[in-house]
RNA sequence: GCCUCGGUAGCUCAGUCGGUAGAGCAGGGGACUGAAAAUCCCCGUGUCGGUGGUUCGAUUCCGCCCCGAGGCA
């Protein structure tokens, strides 16, 4: 099995800059991970490597979209694996660094992601749910399949109407649908960058102070001149969706600033909870187990393809 | 100095016609298969400012004291 490198970790564990390091360490190339910064112009926001911060290393998966297009795991499983095997085709071990959980799952594992995408089958259901109610949505779902139904909770209607949308599109329920076993595809070796929970609250706290000096708001701003409004998907990103109350005068600045950075540092936290699933990933503290952790990648690298 | 209103969970506050208290936010934990930086679930003991008194029993009523806000002088 071919060898991978996964560095994850919460924003502002500082995946980036230790993946530009192993790269370098490895003379490999980057493929980012990361849902948000596959747009492009959103640069400052989403923490997006600069062209110094590469040093030189190539970083795939990054400024692959516009931000007024939707995006989908799917497609960036796709294009995402067609750059890690052709790394492996040099012989190099690509480094995969990021912090979206799904967008991990889905080049660790192959999932077969549902039917292609419908759009006016979800406004349908969007409308229905407005409509008639999230029970009444929950109960459709129930007579689908009693079984996938039990493993969503009502409240949660994006899953419910993803669900229902895969069964009207393709004839299957969901789990018929996601039966792919997880297998890994690739030998990984992941590391998780996990400072302490009160460090790592600071270090967001400072960034975000740090994206608004950089001019944030501008940047905002001209996303909103290109015509990329708030209801987009791009838009949903922290750092970006909080300016359309502060733009409607309903927040101050100081309210702004604080909101970002509560929001980031709530989405932390789920981030890690994700990464706990992976029993075969390594924790690091990057504040004092830097040396250990690229020792540990090192020995990775040095042992055979075939044992695991 | 006098009067009024406050002092309850880390924060903002609700409540107890006297039987030791609860929401939102924060915080913690969790879920996650084509929106995922999204979406959703679970978790609330704190000298109820202090101190005396009334009472079987006070955070709740009464007195005094301390702190904060406002008003009158």
């Amino acid at each position: 099995m071919n060898k991978i490198i996964i560095i994850g970790g919460a924003t502002a564990s500082g995946k980036t800059a230790f993946g530009v390091e192993t790269a370098k360490m490895l003379d490999t190339s980057v493929i980012s991970c990361d849902s948000m910064q596959i747009y492009k112009y959103m640069n400052i926001g989403t923490a997006k490597v600069s062209d110094e911060e590469t040093q030189g290393v190539c970083h795939y998966m990054v400024d692959i979209a516009n931000p007024q297009d939707e995006f989908s795991v799917g497609e960036y499983s796709i294009q995402a694996k067609k750059h890690i095997d052709s790394i492996i085709a040099q012989g190099k071990i690509p480094v995969i660094v990021g912090g979206t959980g799904l967008y991990i799952d889905s080049i660790l594992y192959s999932f077969s992601f549902g039917g292609e995408k419908d759009e006016k089958l979800r406004r349908e259901l969007e409308d229905q749910l407005e409509k008639f109610g999230k029970d009444y949505m929950y109960d459709k779902l129930k007579e689908i399949d009693i079984e996938d139904a039990k493993k969503i909770h009502p409240n949660n209607t994006k899953r419910v109407i993803r669900a229902l949308e895969i069964y009207y599109s393709t004839g299957k329920n969901k789990s018929q649908m996601n039966n792919s076993e997880k297998t890994l595809l690739y030998k990984p070796c992941m590391v998780v960058l996990n400072p302490d929970r009160e460090k790592l609250y600071e270090r967001i706290n400072k960034r975000v102070d740090i994206m608004f000096e950089k001019g944030l708001e501008e940047e905002v701003k001209s996303l909103l001149d290109m015509n990329v409004g708030f209801d987009k998907q791009s838009m949903q990103a922290i750092g970006y969706k909080e300016f359309k109350d502060y733009f409607e005068k309903k927040i101050s600045k100081d309210e702004l600033i604080e909101k970002i950075k509560q929001n980031s540092r709530n989405y932390a936290k789920r981030q890690l909870t994700w990464l706990k699933r992976y029993d075969f990933a390594k924790w690091f503290d990057p504040t004092t187990q830097n040396d250990e952790c690229i020792e540990y990648i090192k020995d990775f690298c040095k042992g055979a393809n075939n044992e695991i």
